[in-house]
DNA sequence: ATGGCTGATCGAATCAGA
């Protein structure tokens, strides 16, 4: 099972691109962030005609994540669920059935209210976790504290709709660097919000909950970076970060055969300043 | 010490990203 994780900021203005990058390298499942679109502008039918079905969560101008998947997707949930008053579009989830015939064009049963989303036990499936975590701006502004919170809120609702064994996957931009590795230049983004003790210890309670940072474990080198700045001469100067992450359960983690960072897509015409994060699993 | 770029938004200057 190929499952790859990109922040395309802006789905419309990336809207070509991803319906080439999919025909190109036919992920079973990818996960979007930033589509800064509501679900109305969402490009359903072309996206459903490239093969894949999508489910998503999407506010106006800002956020918004979304899960496209050539495999059967169930239990779908859009946001924490957690009660706090939160707008911000950051996290869906959908379980996925690797190997299993097409989401689109295969055979698939149906819903008895016809809805068309494979019914199938979530036993032997894999969670798929999509999460756009907040940047926090500056570490002494409220939005720092939105992203601690929001972290902690993300830890407790794995804690809380996991259950030990089951095959998890959480993927997205995190927003953290994890290694001082995966910086170009450490020292330049120490004390950042994306590089600072408190969001280390963050990614650290995660992973205490057994998540594997698959892609670090595949790169005791550092990298593959996965983000450069617009500016600057970010990506020529080869000045980027990896804070697109995809985490695994122990067990999924150990299916890892692969993983790398599609450095083309930063290349071209209008390009994302994030490159997609492909991983490959043993179904 | 910081911006340079990009995208979205009642359309020009602002917010946000990282």
């Amino acid at each position: 099972m190929v499952i790859a994780t990109w922040n395309v900021n802006s789905v419309r203005a990336r809207k070509e691109r991803l319906l080439a990058w999919l025909a190109a390298h036919r992920p079973d499942v990818l996960c979007l962030q930033e589509l800064k679109v509501v679900r109305d502008d969402f490009p359903w039918e072309e996206v459903r005609a490239a093969g894949y079905e999508t489910v998503g969560a999407f506010q106006p101008t800002y956020n918004g994540v979304a899960i496209l998947s050539r495999l059967p997707m169930a239990d779908v949930v859009e946001g924490l669920g957690d009660g706090e008053d939160d707008p911000q579009a950051r996290l869906v989830a959908a379980t996925i059935w690797p190997g299993h015939a097409g989401a689109v064009d295969g055979p698939r049963k149906e819903t008895a209210d016809g809805a068309g989303v494979a019914s199938v036990p979530r036993d032997g499936g894999v969670r798929v976790v999509c999460v756009y975590v907040p940047n926090g701006q500056e570490p002494d502004s409220d939005k720092f504290q939105y992203k601690l919170r929001w972290l902690d809120r993300l830890e407790a609702w794995l804690r809380r709709t996991t259950r030990p064994g089951e095959r998890v996957i959480v993927c997205g931009d995190f927003n953290i660097v994890p290694r001082d590795l995966d910086a170009h230049d450490a020292a330049a983004w120490r004390g950042t919000v994306l590089l600072n003790p408190e969001v280390r210890g963050r990614l650290a309670a995660l992973e205490g909950t057994g998540l594997v940072d698959v892609v670090a474990r595949r790169h005791p080198e550092g990298g593959p970076f996965s983000w450069w700045d617009y500016r600057m001469l970010g990506f020529p100067k080869n000045h980027g970060l990896r804070i697109d992450l995809v985490l695994a359960s122990p067990a999924q983690a150990d299916r890892c055969i692969d993983a790398f960072t599609d450095r083309d897509q930063r290349k071209g015409e209008k390009p994302s300043d994030h490159a997609p994060v492909v991983v490959t699993f043993r179904d």
